[in-house]
RNA sequence: GCCGGGUUGGUGGAACGGCAUACACGAUCGCCUCAAAAGCGAUUGCCUGAAAGGGCUUGCGGGUUCGAAUCCCGCACCCGGCACCA
């Protein structure tokens, strides 16, 4: 049962000891990264500051290259990690050879629930084990060869970086959203209008006489970054409250998988909602796909309609639409079960002559909405989501006035309205919408049709089984006093009763989203803490500049304080608040010493990676946060990317909405505040598909070692018993991992690059395949000894001049392997390699020229072998900044070219022509070919299509 | 339910509207070897045929075109996102 072993093996170095084997590729590739990494070979250079070179670099085209912040994950790489890492290398060093100042490098995301687990579940201070993992992480990046720049290298642990993570925290803290200007403003220039009185305090109240809380209250209305109680979502299991991007559409956290729940608490809250409408239009100026710019606008949400007022009493319900011209069909109202005017508007006693089914069988309205508010709380969204079927709801005994109709609509209370979007209150339209219309029958409502249906179903409701809902009908039964709408079609209709509810001051066009701000408080000890603290009387105050960072303190326990998963009732506590050294605190913040007390929730894990590609720019800069001549070079806009950005990011789409979405509202805060030009983060986005491989199952369906699995005829056994095969995830947790290391161990480096980038098409996701590595290995093994001999090691490249066959084959390789290589496209620019190399052997000898050319074109996706050919092949220097080749256009054309002749569409003859070739010549000679002349036979030709030089279509009668 | 993306040999995948299946794996045969592995060489879409040859093929069904894997319409299946958003 011997396994198979590759080419590496005594015996063979004995006969060969020049073969290019795991031995061989190992010593080169560990010489090469070590040459590299003391000659700083991929250190680059900035305009300005510690990291420039005196030289200016400012006339030398940039290409900043990155990839998505990694996890150091506590349980190593496997070869599916480094895909995009190894994608955005072979980029990065192509780009260097034609002449770029390449930035690429790598920083570590460290902070946050995985590092906090790990750490937890180990029972080692999240710091060391976090060290640890990052470590071992850039060992085995290292010995891919992965040429970055160390000295960017960042992390978001460290407190030189942190402090920046706090201080940017800060600048949103102290902005405010000018709707006027279209953008944040410092939030002084917004104090100093209240102080003046340019400004009118909400509530009409004198600026001056306000108590240090109550102006807390007020500024945070306006702050971009705010602490304020509002329903968040609550998971006891993970013991800390989460954002809505980190729920799963069922109600549950993405991480751990535990039950969420509604809770009203007092969090911080990011206003990233001011900036819904320009994260929406500037995506117009980014190369990303449009699957994620897509996801981006639909998770924000935008609909454009109408608010409305409904008189109730002396008050008014406000509600948005997008079908305002529907109005005449709202035949009642719903409030979100927790809207704030439901108390208001219930009467003491219900109004006579309504049905049971109305009053939920409750004595009085108030007990109605009592009950009803109560169960519709201790609902968790998983329970909400399975009954979204089912329309529950209550009479409140209040009646709205509909404002074009004149008629009475009862008001009723269900959890089918949702308190955080719109106004949490809806005009109900049954006729022409599902929600409404499910709800209207279970509670015996009525119905009026007013958009005509055009599926011949007739204008009475009473007859339909669900609700008409289109835009493309005309409106009916609409007519009352100087409004009518009649005839008109749904978008000119909106329009008019828009026009006639404002002139009336009842109503007026509006925009609503979807997005909802931002929650950035988290109850855990390893993130960042704020950079805030209270005073005695509770008011709030920033800490300055100069007091930061403030560290993660020292505790006992740093573990979170969860709860049972379903215990709804539960309310988070914070781990900094354990230690009162720590939380209570002596500072001078301006009118002497005073005790303060320190905020102790800590930022998500998602803070410290919204701005990291501005610290990879100027990672050592401790004036600012970056330097604008360093940002204005890398990311500064240019004719190419209008709103500037980093040139090429590459990670998964499954951060679409998430670090893509909060990156690129911080970036324009600090964009609007003057601290950079680029206007976006991320000019170009590439998602990479992930890397699957086999899973194998026993009986009872668990995984079991995939690399111990054999295959006999198409079956698949382990320790003897069978097992079943199907594609998953490659990981720890099925048993399938392969180790980078493991891997280098077997066929090097080199080996793995090639393979992984010859997969497949970089964006898709593909299956591992052990034994077609091997395919790789081969390839450069073939490669060295077109070059090298296997048995002296001596050059064996020839000194002559390399004939014109071989000369096209090289210079049609070196056109087709730039566009490949500036496109991603690296599984064909490898194939194109292979074939190149192919004729190299089949051709016996290769002439140095060639050899040159030849390695130069597979240096930036095989380097270390690359490397070592250059050197042998008699160059000095790295070939790292070594012209990458250009092809001759001479040479890139054939000689002849085969021109095939269709008869009909199907290929009858083929004919050796010059690629010059007239389309008449070409013609006549295609219809002198005996081939055709035979399969025309005597049926009449009634046209020719002659496409000079590559094809004649003959169509015959 | 709504919105995206996909479906090409035994496998991963190539193919400006113009030779479908590049390149690689696997498989078969051969060379080398005492032997095996590794390496090297040849063959390899499917059907039919002794062969020459012929026929059929890009998920299914239509359409546009001299010509469609590629463009358009409809359908099936797979993957991803959203989901009571008024």
């Amino acid at each position: 049962m011997s396994e198979t072993t590759p080419a590496s093996g005594a015996a063979e170095a004995a006969t060969e000891p020049f073969r290019y084997g795991a031995a061989l590729a190992a010593e080169i590739e560990s010489r090469w990264q070590d040459l590299w990494e003391k000659e700083g070979t991929f250190n680059a250079p900035n305009p300005a500051g510690p990291l420039a070179e005196g030289a200016d670099v400012t006339a030398k085209p940039h290409s900043f290259i990155m990839d998505m912040f990694p996890y150091p994950s506590g349980s190593g790489l496997h070869v599916g990690h480094p895909l995009g890492y190894i994608a955005t290398d072979v980029y990065a060093r192509y780009q260097r050879m034609t002449g770029h100042n390449v930035l690429h490098t790598l920083g570590y995301d460290a902070f946050g629930l995985p590092a906090e687990q790990y750490a937890v579940t180990h029972g080692i201070h999240p710091r060391v084990s976090t060290e640890d993992n990052i470590a071992n992480m850039r060992r085995q990046l290292r010995r891919l060869g992965l040429g970055h720049d160390s000295r960017r290298s960042i992390s978001t642990i460290d407190p030189d970086y942190y402090r920046w993570t706090q201080w940017i925290f800060l600048q949103i803290f102290n902005s405010w959203y000018d709707e006027a200007a279209g953008k944040a403003r410092p939030i002084a220039e917004l104090i100093a209008s209240f102080e003046s009185s340019e400004r009118e305090v909400p509530g009409g109240r004198d600026w001056a006489s306000l108590s240090g809380v109550e102006r807390d209250e007020v500024l945070s209305e306006y702050r971009l970054a705010y602490a304020k109680e509002v329903p968040v979502n609550w998971c006891p299991g993970l013991g800390t409250v989460l954002a809505n991007e980190e729920v799963t559409a069922d109600g549950r956290s993405e991480r751990g998988n535990f039950p969420v729940f509604k809770s009203n608490l007092r969090q911080w809250m990011m206003r990233i909602t001011a900036y819904a409408d320009r994260l929406i239009d500037d995506l117009d100026l980014l190369d990303w796909p449009e699957a994620i710019k897509l996801q981006q606008r639909n998770w924000i949400g935008r609909s454009e309609g109408a608010r409305v007022d409904f008189a109730v009493g002396e008050d008014n319900i406000t509600v948005f639409t997008t079908r305002p011209d529907t109005l005449f069909g709202a035949t009642y109202m719903v409030l979100a079960p927790e809207h704030g005017l439901v108390d208001t508007v219930v009467p003491a006693a219900w109004p006579a002559g309504i049905p049971e089914a109305w009053t939920g069988g409750a004595a009085t309205p108030a007990e109605a909405v009592a009950a009803y508010r109560a169960t519709a709380a201790a609902k968790s969204d998983v329970e909400r989501q399975v009954e979204a079927k089912v329309k529950t709801g209550v009479f409140t005994g209040a009646y709205a006035t509909n404002p074009v109709s004149g008629e009475q609509v009862p008001v009723f209370i269900a959890d089918y309205v949702l308190m955080g979007y719109g106004t949490g209150a809806i005009m109900a339209v049954p006729a022409h919408d599902h929600r409404d219309f499910a709800f209207a029958r279970a509670f015996g409502l009525p119905m009026r049709c007013v958009v005509e249906p055009t599926d011949g179903r007739g204008e009475d409701p009473a007859a339909w089984d669900d609700a008409f809902d289109t835009y493309d009908s005309v409106i009916v039964n609409s007519a009352q006093g100087d409004l009518s709408l009649d005839g008109l079609r749904v978008v000119d209709a909106k329009a008019r009763v828009t026009a006639w509810l404002t002139e009336r001051g009842i109503g007026e066009g509006t925009v609503n989203f979807r997005l909802r701000d931002w929650l950035f408080s988290r109850q855990r000890y390893w993130g960042e803490p704020f950079p805030i603290v209270y005073d005695e009387d509770g008011a709030m105050h920033a800490l300055p500049e100069s007091m930061l960072p403030v560290e993660v303190p020292e505790v006992d326990d740093f573990s979170p304080h969860t709860y049972d998963a379903d215990d709804a009732a539960s309310t988070p506590k914070t781990p900094l608040s354990r230690n009162e050294d720590w939380v209570s605190v002596e500072l001078d913040l301006g009118d002497g010493v005073k005790t303060y007390r320190r905020e102790t929730n800590t930022m998500p894990n998602w803070a410290g990676s919204c701005w990291y590609e501005l610290r990879y720019v100027d990672p050592v800069n401790s004036a600012k946060v970056v330097d604008p001549a360093n940002e204005a070079y890398w990311m500064g806009p240019t004719a190419d990317k209008p709103a500037g950005g980093v040139d090429l990011y590459v990670g998964g789409a499954e951060h679409a909405v998430l670090h893509l979405l909060y990156a690129r509202f911080w970036h324009k805060v600090l964009h609007d505040l003057g601290h950079v030009s680029s206007v976006e983060p991320f000019h170009k986005l590439f998602n990479q598909g992930m890397i699957t491989a086999d899973v194998f199952r026993d009986d009872r369906g668990f995984p079991v070692p995939a690399a111990e699995v054999e295959e006999i005829d198409d079956e698949f056994f382990w320790n003897g018993e069978k097992v079943r095969r199907e594609a998953g995830k490659m990981g720890k947790s099925l048993k399938n991992a392969i180790a980078p290391d493991e891997f280098a161990d077997q066929y090097g480096a080199d080996t793995l690059r090639l393979y992984e980038m010859s997969m497949g098409p970089l964006d898709v996701s593909r299956p591992w395949d052990a034994r077609a590595v091997v395919g790789s290995f081969r390839f450069l093994q073939r490669l060295w000894r077109n070059i090298v001999s296997e048995t002296t090691g001596e050059l064996v490249v020839t000194e002559e001049e390399p004939d014109e066959a071989t000369l096209r084959a090289l210079h049609k390789t070196i056109d087709g392997m730039r566009g490949d290589m500036a496109g991603l496209r690296f599984n064909t620019a490898v194939a194109k390699a292979i074939e190149l190399n192919n004729h190299l052997v089949k051709r016996g000898s290769t002439p140095r020229a060639v050899a040159e050319q030849i390695v130069l074109l597979v240096a930036p996706l095989a380097p270390h072998v690359a490397e070592e050919l250059w050197r042998r092949l008699g160059h000095e220097q790295s070939l790292a900044f070594a012209d990458y080749p250009v092809a001759d256009p001479a040479y890139v054309v054939d000689e002849t070219v085969t021109c095939v002749v269709q008869i009909k569409g199907k290929v009858k003859a083929r004919l050796e022509v010059a690629p010059s070739i007239s389309d008449a010549d070409l013609e006549a000679l295609a219809l002198a070919d005996p081939a055709v002349v035979a399969a025309i036979g005597d049926a009449p030709v009634r046209k020719v299509i002659a496409r000079a030089p590559k094809l004649v279509n003959i169509v015959t009668g």
